[in-house]
Parts: C-alpha cells; structure tokens; sequence
DNA sequence: CTGTAGACTACGGTCGACT
DNA sequence: CAGTCGACCGTAGTCTACA
C-alpha cells in the first residue's frame, strides 16, 4: 500500500473527527479544496509545507500526523 | 524562515552525525545525490515519499525526523 | 565529498465549472 | 458537501558532467 493512500485515509478521518468539511479545511490550510479531495483519496501526496499546513489546520502537530501514517503503514505491513 | 531551510539543516546534521556521505544516504533512500546536496541547501522540500524514505535511510521515525523540524522551527519563531 | 548547472519528465497544486 | 475534469504553472526529482 502506499504511502499517499494511508495518508489520504489518516487525513479524511481526521478532517471527520474534527466535524468539518473539506472547503473548511482547505480554508484554514491555505490550500485548494480539490486538492484536499486529492489528497484523501490518496491521487497526490503532500509536500512538507502542505504536511505543516494541514497539520496546523487540525489543531495537531506535524509530528502526531506522521505518526498515526506510520502506525498504519506498519498495521497494514504486518497484516499483509 | 522557510520550513525548507530548517528541513535541510536537520537533514545535513543528522547524515553527518551518522557519518555517511551525501553519496551513501541517496542511496539508502533510492534518491539521487544532487537532489540531497539541494535538500540540504534548502533548495528543495521533499513530499512525503522522500520523509519516509530518509528517515528510513537515517534510522528514525518519520515523525520523529519531523519532530526535531518542528523544534527548530519553534526556536527560530521564539528568537525572532 | 560536495555544489552547481542545464535539460528533461512527472507530478504537486490552483482555478473554474459541472456532476 | 464531495468527486472530477481540463487547462495551466511551478517545482520535485533524475541524470550527466564539471569545478
């Protein structure tokens, strides 16, 4: 599985957690709605300022949002 | 101070407390050496295949990689 | 060993409009 | 509210080669 698409899993139920939508989010992360849509459904992958912007727009630190992708990627590598 | 910069700083002090050449670290990673030496210069920033892929090659989290970013980036704010 | 440069390809990211 | 499409531009990332 890749990288992107855990992301784009990790982004969507975070952004649902939260309660808000995506135009919100892409609103406070200073980015592009479609681009956020992208993201979740694991077409693009981010770079590190869109990383740190969304981070910032969930209220969590880079490093948190890095973290919960890790778990998921190993989750998913053990069961694989 | 772009998030870049502080990226590429962490990035140089981290390969050479390991004691690798740029050279040794694009190949751990599958990446190319210019591309490192401008990653390093605060050139260019990674996208999120290329933070896993160095932090893999270095021995550390990804989050952990974007943790020590975070930290600088929060002193540089703080003395600013 | 590293910086840099040019040339190139692929993709990150925006925008508007429609489903 | 979310997916998607097409057009567009900037830049991530490779490769060769030289200082």
């Amino acid at each position: 599985m890749k990288p992107e698409a855990i992301f784009g899993k990790v982004l969507k139920s975070l952004r649902t957690e939260h309660g808000v939508s995506q135009e919100e989010l892409a609103f406070r992360a200073n980015l592009d709605r479609s681009y956020i849509s992208m993201l979740e459904r694991g077409i693009n992958q981010p770079t590190l300022s869109s990383l740190i912007a969304l981070a910032e727009a969930l209220g969590i630190r880079t490093s948190e949002l890095l973290k919960m992708v890790e778990d998921e990627l190993k989750k998913i590598k053990d069961s694989d």
